[in-house]
Order: C-alpha cells, then structure tokens, then sequence
DNA sequence: CTAACTTACATGCAATTTGTATGTATCATA
DNA sequence: TATGATACATACAAATTGCATGTAAGTTAG
C-alpha cells in the first residue's frame, strides 16, 4: 500500500502537487488584487512553499498567470461539453451551448482572471485562444449551417464577433447587469443572424 | 509681448506643458511596452521632466495612464462626432459612425491602449465609460428607434452588446484581421437586428 | 544496495521600481 | 517687494522581481 504516511512521494506527486497549491493560491490571489498587485511572496506563503519552488515550476509571475488562466479556460470547456455532450441537434446546441457557457461565466473570479486581466497580461492573441475553445465550435458550427451562402471567412468572423458579445454580456452579468436582459439579447441577436438566412 | 524666450511663462502654460510632454512620452511608452513593463524613469526620461514632475501632476502611475487613457478616447470622439455631424438620417449616422469609428481606431496603439491595457488598469467598468463615449449614441438612437417594442432596458443591453462587436471587431482588425471582412460583418450583424423588428 | 545522477526545492543577493518626504525655484498678488 | 502658492527637483526607504548558488529528496545503472 506504498506507504503513505509523508514519505516516499514520488517526483510526480511532489511536482503536482506543489504545482496545484501555487495556481490554488496565486488564482485567490490574481482575484482579489489582479495580476501586478499581487507580489510573489504572498502567493508562496499562501501557498505554503518557497519562492524557488514558484520559479523552479514557472518561468516568471506571467507564466505561473498562464497556468491559472488555462485551468479556468479548460474548466469552462468541460462545463460546456458536459452540457452540450448529448444535444445532437446543432441549433439546439447553440442555445445550450450558451447557456451552458453563462453558467460556467458565474464561478467567482473567472470574468476577472479571463477577461480583464488576462488580455494584458498574456497579450490580445494568447488570451483569445484560450477562450476560444469555449462553446466555440457549437457556434461555429450553427452559423454556418443556417448561412450556407456566406464564405467561411465570414463565418469565422461573426463567430468571433458574436463570442466577443458573449464575452461582454457575462462581464456585464458579473457586474450588476440583469442576467435575464442580457441572456435574452444575446439570444434574440442570435436569432436575427440565424434568421437572416 | 509677454517676452517669448523661455523667460516668465505663466504657471498654466508650465503646466499643460509638462503635462503634454508626459502624456505623449507615456503614451509611446505604454503602447511599446504595456503598462507594467513601462518604469516611470524611462517615462520622464523621454519627456525630458523629473519623476518630482510626474507625481506632481499625477497621483501615481496609473492615474498617468488614465490621463493617456482619456486623452485618446476624446480624440476617437471628435473624429466621430466630426463625422456624423451633419448626417441627420439616424440609419445613415450609424453607418457613417461606424465608418468612422472603425477609422479612427486605426491610429497605432489605440487599441493596446483602450482595449488591452485599459480594463486591467483602470478597470472593467472604468474601461468602459472612456469608450462609452464613442458612437454608442448614435448606435443607441437607430436601434431605439428601429425597435420600438423592446424596453429600454434591452436596448441598453443590445447597444452594449453590439459595441462589444465593435470593439472586437477593431481589436482583430490590428492584429491581422482583414477589415473588409469584418466590416460587412459588422453591417450585417446590424442590419439583422434592425430587420428584425 | 549504493554510487552517480537528476529533479525539486531553499536561500541569499543584486538590481529595479515605486511612492513619498523634503527642499528649492518660479510665478501670482496684495 | 514681501508673502504665499504652485511647480518642480532630489533623496530615500520599502517592496518586488528574477537569478545564482546551495541542499535535499528521489531515480536508476551496475
């Protein structure tokens, strides 16, 4: 039963889980006080390590922020696919997709670390792909189903241009806004461009 | 003749002078770098001031941003209203100010500055009372009138959204993004909504 | 089983950076 | 021109970051 009492960990669980306890502390900690007021001495007493634990497992605060912000991202994606796993109809996906996406957006700190700080942080590009894989391809796939006619670069486009409101209605929910309004805006601008066919 | 040659300037003129001179300086710096890789002495050295100057004028390094901030989001302003002045019909003035909008934002580094930088600075919803300036009346005014039967509350929402759009839609523009492309997406996504009523 | 090696962390240090406190010069005004 | 206010300049203390170097724990070849 290999002995579990401390010690004899291997490398692995070691590595883990130090590496689990610093994106724990420095995610509270990003949340409260964002990225470059939060200093590296308290995320590691937070964290009960050291800083050289910090900087042997992450390059520099930026990546130790990448590692936070692709848990949350990856979080969101499974949420979604859990949700949307058994909905074969692709317009039907949509709306639970989206609905899904807006259940996933409520977790505490999450529009804060994807949507405010991240973009400065990790850069427009980097912060986008991480969100991108987030009910993306639901849809992605909607769209161009219902606007045969339009080339794929459009459909890529308004794709994005409708996650990008996604993206401010769950930042608006999270600060005051009426979640019923917005959910139905963005419902009803779905509906017109699916319409629009 | 108030004696031209660097002798007895009037305090208003010193200070909008240093003033000036630290924006400008800050501006080139934080759109190169991003606001925590920029140092206030690499600041004031480009502006051929002291760091005394800098926290004379303003209350910290941020406060120097929310100068720049706004400073650029005024100008996008006057551009706008500058070009919509004189279009009366509400349809054409959302047209034209998007035109406009999307023009104006291609002057270098106001999209680092306004969308990448300024959230995570300033603040989501400081971020966004700078841009809430900028065309929204119009696009405001067409979709009210456009859509009558909707509360206000959900035109609030739909403009909020849209501007989302809008802002996204500038933002993969600068990285790459082919404007053609996105502007008929753009006009498309609106032209459905005001469709739609 | 143990010596050699690798990985995971700990500690100390040097360089920056920030905001403030305190001093000085320039301008306004009575 | 004396007095006060404004605009800066300089010095400093505290905090923060990343790295360099040291040590302990785990892995593996023979």
């Amino acid at each position: 039963m290999t002995a579990e009492k401390t010690a004899r960990r291997s490398q692995a669980d070691r590595r883990a889980e130090t590496r689990a306890k610093l994106i724990e502390a420095a995610r509270e900690l990003f949340v409260d006080s964002g990225f470059s007021d939060t200093a590296t001495p308290d995320i590691v007493r937070k964290a009960s390590v050291t800083r050289g634990a910090l900087y042997h497992h992450f390059k520099d605060k930026a990546d130790l922020f990448r590692a936070v912000a692709e848990e949350e991202a990856k979080a969101i994606s499974r949420h979604i696919d859990q949700e949307t796993r058994n909905v074969a109809d692709p317009e039907q996906a949509m709306v639970t997709g989206s609905n899904a996406f807006f259940d996933a957006m409520l977790v505490p700190g999450r529009v804060r670390l994807l949507m405010e700080e991240a973009p400065a942080v990790l850069g427009h590009s980097a912060a986008v792909a991480l969100t991108r894989a987030n009910g993306t391809e639901e849809l992605h796939e909607g769209l161009s189903r219902a606007l045969p006619e339009h080339t794929s670069k459009h459909i890529d486009a308004l794709t994005n241009l409708l996650s990008a409101a996604f993206d401010r209605a769950a930042l608006e929910i999270t600060y005051g806004g009426d979640p019923e309004v917005y959910k139905e805006v963005m419902h009803h601008l779905i509906g017109e461009v699916l319409k629009g066919k």
